[in-house]
DNA sequence: TTGTGTTTTATTGCCTCC
DNA sequence: GGAGGCAATAAAACACAA
């Protein structure tokens, strides 16, 4: 084959020696000696080695039609299997790595939600320990007045300590007992403030709309007093549970849709 | 040099769509 | 029924540490 060799610089990854073939009206180029299997693609002012050409295609669209698999082919010099081929691995390849990405987001998305009820979980802790603080203080000042005192329905344990791992967190949330009706949580209305539920210390709402509740053994659950249907109903929504062995949370899980209507 | 892990190319079987 | 897509996987090439 005539020709000659040039120096070839496309990246910082791919550099060498090009040979140069002048048979192919200038604008194609070969690595080495000149086997077509290494042919280069070479424009005013950039140099495509096959797979950059692929690339470039891909990028454009990640589908491939007949007429598009033909021009490629015919250019490449491959079959026009071979370039289907290519195309449908790399979809795979997207994918592979589309997932990561994924995964990362909704790692990150979880790593938040477990900061802030941790965060939830501490102030929990504190406005029960203020809770039973003042309810002493008010119980001493009742006894000094000489007024009946009403006898506690009873004492709630003090809550374990928040958790600081992951691990934690399983044991520990399966210590509480979750036992407060979505009417106790109803019925706190718009008031806003903390509230023990009578049973014991399963205190949960603050509130907001998020909360325990039986209806959902484990669960996270949101009420939704205006979904904005036209029935006018609201829902309580399961915003994540843990699992089964109590091993991680999940947010969605067969057989249900985690939709209570109230 | 060799064992091992990763990447790329290609094949197979199944599924969906026209 | 044929074309094309995808998942799973085999085979070859390649990278790299011991």
């Amino acid at each position: 084959m005539a020709g000659d060799l040039r120096n070839f610089q496309y990246s910082s990854m791919d550099s060498g020696r090009l040979f140069f073939d002048p048979s192919c009206q200038g604008n194609i180029m070969f690595i080495g000696n000149g086997d077509p299997a290494f042919r280069v693609f070479v424009t005013s002012d950039t140099c495509y080695l096959p797979v950059h050409l692929l690339e470039k295609s891909f990028e454009t669209e990640n589908k491939l039609e007949p007429e598009r698999k033909s021009q490629l082919a015919n250019k490449l010099g491959l079959q026009p299997r071979q370039v289907a081929v290519w195309f449908q691995n790399r979809r795979a390849r997207w994918k592979t790595k589309q997932l990561e990405r994924d995964f990362d987001l909704l790692k990150s998305s979880y790593d938040s939600l477990l900061s802030d009820y941790d965060s939830i979980h501490t102030e929990n802790h504190k406005l029960k320990v203020e809770v039973l603080s003042l309810t002493e203080k008010l119980q001493a000042k009742e006894v000094a007045a000489g007024a009946p005192i009403p006898a506690p329905k009873s004492d709630p344990p003090p809550l374990p300590p928040p958790p600081e791992k992951e691990e934690d967190i399983v044991t520990h949330t399966s210590t509480i007992q979750l036992n407060v009706k979505a009417e106790d949580h109803l019925s706190t209305g718009s008031g806003g403030s903390a509230v023990v539920d009578e049973d014991g210390p399963q205190l949960v709402d603050s509130g907001d709309s998020y909360f325990l509740n039986n209806d959902y053994p484990g669960c996270v659950v949101q009420s939704v007093e205006d979904d904005g249907s036209e029935d006018g109903r609201g829902y309580l929504r399961c915003l994540w549970r843990w699992n089964r062995n109590n091993m991680r949370r999940e947010s969605h899980w067969a057989g249900g849709s985690g939709l209570k209507f109230f």
